[in-house]
DNA sequence: GGCGATTTGTACGTATGTATT
DNA sequence: CAATACATACGTACAAATCGC
């Protein structure tokens, strides 16, 4: 699955914070996200170009970080 | 001049963000400033945790970054 | 309370790409 | 076209917080 295209228009921590997103989206993470370097071994990219994918979706609202537990899907904003 | 204290209770990037800050508060830096690998150099600090500071200050709203031109005051935000 | 395992956080140095001058 | 300057990406090491035993 060649998931992450690092000559693509959109940067590679763009592609896969998009990507993580759509997980959540579908329901595959419904709390907690595996682990930052598990992530990054999955995806075939470095542990701070991953960071920064997570930094987006934090911006997004998306997942909530929290040093030493984890990375959890955050609740839906209200509307 | 001991600018940075990797010991100190502040991490890097912050102690270096606050230093920055207030080299535009008393009047350093009008306009422009320094590359980013010139700051990081005078700091003694790696190129990417200089850019940490810098995200720092462009969230704080202090400065302006842009691709290719330099790094750049912020105009006083209107209270 | 201590200890080890797990997980996020910071920092380093380097290479390459892209935009501006 | 060359020099300058910011942007992304890699790989690594160590620190700090949390959890289970």
């Amino acid at each position: 699955m060649a998931l992450i295209d690092p000559l693509a228009v959109e940067f590679t921590y763009i592609q896969i914070a998009n990507h993580i997103e759509a997980r959540i989206d579908v329901g595959e993470f419904k709390h907690k996200l595996p682990a930052e370097r598990a992530l990054a071994a999955e995806y075939g990219v470095a542990y701070q170009t991953l960071r920064r994918a997570m930094q987006v979706l934090r911006d997004r609202g998306r997942i909530i970080t929290r040093q030493g537990r984890g990375t959890f899907v955050a609740p839906p904003a209200r509307t």
